[in-house]
DNA sequence: TCCATATTCAACCCAGCAGTTAAGTAAGCA
DNA sequence: TGCTTACTTAACTGCTGGGTTGAATATGGA
């Protein structure tokens, strides 16, 4: 249902919103249904469920139902294109992953990431 | 005059759009002044032109004035912020330039890269 | 001094996006 | 069968973004 190929536009679009990252950043954790993605932002079920159509079209996350609920998975692989891209003017750095940790405690700091980790 | 940390909801939103990225991949090669970036493509150069103040808000060129001149150049330390929270996603594969040529290649499609190239 | 070149600014139009609420669908359960 | 939970769709609103044209600013050259 999601298009193989979503182009640049898409998917840097989709990564433009703060929400849509801190979904992706907490998918990274672990899968969640909608409403527990929903959970920890101000905005309605509804806006939490439109931004996450935006992602399935921009392929970085999948949707599977499983009865009444609708698993969100990360789907890595939907940033290789954006990552190829961004990489050919960075030529430059290898990544450091403390930087990416620091990112997304500071992102997270807006939507709390669920309440999942100790407290 | 641009600011020194702009948010990833500015850098990826700037990437968004395909005619800030082609302007990109032109000034991988050549720093350019502002008519000659407007050049190939076939909207005004105004909107050309707010299309970089867009790039340097987002810190991903810069634009420094010779004469009547405006020259743009590419800054490619702008990506990086963007780059590191992308790749810790990644997590995974090196960097295929070839990759990213065909990328280029492809974009430039709809906007010729100027004509500095063999005809 | 006057004109041409280079670029931005201002005012406006229109399309699209993030948000809302309310209603609709789908699945499990009593 | 009917209620509840889980989610999406529809219809609407307000704002922003990309585009336009036309005027304004700045610099260099005759």
């Amino acid at each position: 249902m999601a298009p193989q190929n979503p182009s640049l536009d898409i998917i840097f679009a989709a990564l433009a919103d703060p929400t849509r990252r801190a979904i992706l950043g907490m998918l990274l954790e672990d899968d969640m249904a909608v409403t527990d993605v929903a959970a920890p932002f101000e905005v309605s079920l509804a806006a939490i469920s439109k931004h996450l159509a935006v992602l399935v079209t921009a392929g970085l996350i999948r949707q599977e139902r499983r009865g009444r609920i609708i698993w969100c998975k990360l789907e890595p692989e939907g940033l290789r294109s954006a990552s190829v891209w961004m990489q050919g003017f960075g030529q430059f750095e290898p990544v450091d992953l403390d930087d990416f940790e620091r990112f997304l405690l500071a992102e997270l700091g807006g939507a709390p990431s669920e309440g999942k980790e100790q407290p």
